[in-house]
DNA sequence: ATCGATGATTAAGG
DNA sequence: CCTTAATCATCGAT
């Protein structure tokens, strides 16, 4: 395009097609004083300014006679070839790129989250409304799955809609350059591009423009609309992958276990206070107890340990209320009940099914909270009450401590100490705790 | 709007 | 794999 201006002139050079100002010019190159060359561009000006007045019959006859002469394919040749050493080597070096890596992989990323794969199902709206109808327990992990395959689908069909725009399609420039277009889709790029080759066969017939060029510029605005797809695509992959962190990513998702599930898990760990490493069999349980997964329980036992350990003040009201709960259980039977042999929980919340008090020692901590403070002692009776003073005798007599820091002072001993935590109990995730051996609980306690 | 509670993830150590 | 410790991101109450 910038070369316009230039090939003009060799045009009105060459072929006298305005005689004025071919001779104007021809004087203006040969002049060398400024003075002559200042009057000729007073007089190009001034030609310039009247073109206008020409009839356009006049420019018309006077183009085709341009188109005619005799010279003209000749000299069209000529100049072509000049353009195409001079203008055209320029940018002929980076010719057919090999298929972009990057492209690649975005292409398949796209396929594997099913946007660029064929539409699945019969529309995903209607999928999304199924799930969703499906209600229930599990309508929440559904719901929010169907919305994210209809925002999924949304973006998929965005997607679509862009990529037919900038996506090429045969356009088959036949032999010379002149030849038929077929199959054309009506799309962004095809339309710029059969423009763009309409407009430069159309100044082909002013300038030199040989088929070669227009080729190499069809091969360009390919690139472009290439690169733009390669942008949609990216993009594309973008926004997926913020939507999986969005909808997928389970932290964002976060939903509290349920009351109950959180009774089951605390009532464990306070009865295992000592060493709340539920086995394997144990996190099976409890997840299924709880309707939550094993891991789900593992976290759990993992944050509350940690959560326990760091500011153990926090938790003494609730390590009272359950250990409390099973001394009241453990207690209302009266009786030193063993173990259930199976490694369940404590009891099932609330209801009176297994009493058992998983070992002396969480009780024996259960009480000296209860000693200490704000315990009210409402549903509990007075068993309980009397456990607490005989325990609290006891205390008195072992360590003297009589007031309410003290309870949260005793709890360390049980198991956490001062130097890290239940790191000395034994080996966590391979004891069953129910099967224990109760004097180790005490020997820990009386340490 | 703010803030503590809480489930999940991550890094480091075994 | 397990753990701890730190951290993230959300929930839920205020």
């Amino acid at each position: 395009m910038d070369e316009q201006p230039r090939l003009m002139h060799s045009h009105g050079v060459g072929m006298a097609g305005h005689p004025g100002l071919a001779q104007h010019m021809q004087d203006g190159t040969a002049g060398t004083d400024g003075e002559g060359r200042k009057q000729d561009i007073g007089d190009i000006l001034q030609q310039i300014m009247t073109i206008t007045d020409q009839s356009l019959d006049e420019a018309q006859a006077r183009k085709h006679a341009l188109n005619c002469h005799r010279m003209k394919p000749a000299l069209f040749n000529v100049l072509c070839e000049i353009k195409e050493k001079t203008v055209l080597s320029i940018r002929g070096a980076q010719e057919e790129e090999p298929p972009d890596p990057q492209l690649m992989r975005l292409d398949n990323m796209l396929l594997a989250e099913g946007v660029a794969g064929p539409e699945k199902g019969g529309g995903s709206a209607a999928a999304a409304a199924a799930a969703a109808a499906t209600g229930g327990i599990g309508a929440d992990n559904s719901a929010e799955h169907s919305d994210y395959r209809a925002k999924l689908s949304q973006i998929r069909q965005i997607y679509h809609t862009e990529l037919e725009k900038y996506e090429q399609l045969d356009i088959v420039p036949t032999g010379g350059g002149y030849g038929q277009r077929q199959n054309l889709k009506k799309n962004a790029c095809n339309e710029f591009t059969t423009h763009v080759m309409n407009l430069l066969r159309e100044q082909s017939r002013t300038r030199p423009i040989s088929p070669k060029e227009i080729e190499r510029m069809v091969s360009i605005i390919h690139r472009k609309f290439s690169s733009i797809q390669m942008q949609l695509k990216q993009s594309t992959c973008e926004a997926v992958m913020i939507l999986r962190s969005r909808f997928l990513d389970a932290r964002r998702k976060r939903r509290n276990f349920n009351k109950q599930a959180t009774e089951i898990l605390n009532e464990y760990f306070y009865s295992h206070l000592s060493n709340p490493y539920p086995s394997e069999e144990a996190k099976e349980e409890l997840a299924k107890k709880c309707s939550i997964t094993v891991s789900q329980v593992s976290n759990w036992f993992g944050n509350k340990r940690i959560r326990y350990k760091k500011n153990i003040g926090k938790f003494q009201e609730e390590a009272n209320m359950y250990a409390a709960r099973t001394a009241v259980s453990a207690t209302s039977v009266s009786a030193h009940g063993s173990q259930a042999n199976s490694p369940s929980t404590p009891n099932s919340a609330g209801s009176a099914g297994s009493f058992n008090m998983s070992n002396s020692g969480d009780l024996f901590m259960s009480v000296q909270s209860l000693n200490g403070d704000s315990y009210q002692g409402g549903q509990v009776g007075a068993n309980i009450q009397s456990q607490v003073d005989t325990l609290r005798h006891v205390i008195s007599q072992t360590g003297g401590y009589s007031d309410s820091l003290a309870a949260s002072q005793m709890y360390s001993p049980q198991g956490i100490n001062t130097n890290g935590g239940w790191q000395d109990a034994p080996t966590p995730s391979s004891v069953t705790s129910p099967t224990e051996g109760p004097g180790s609980v005490h020997s820990d306690t009386s340490n």
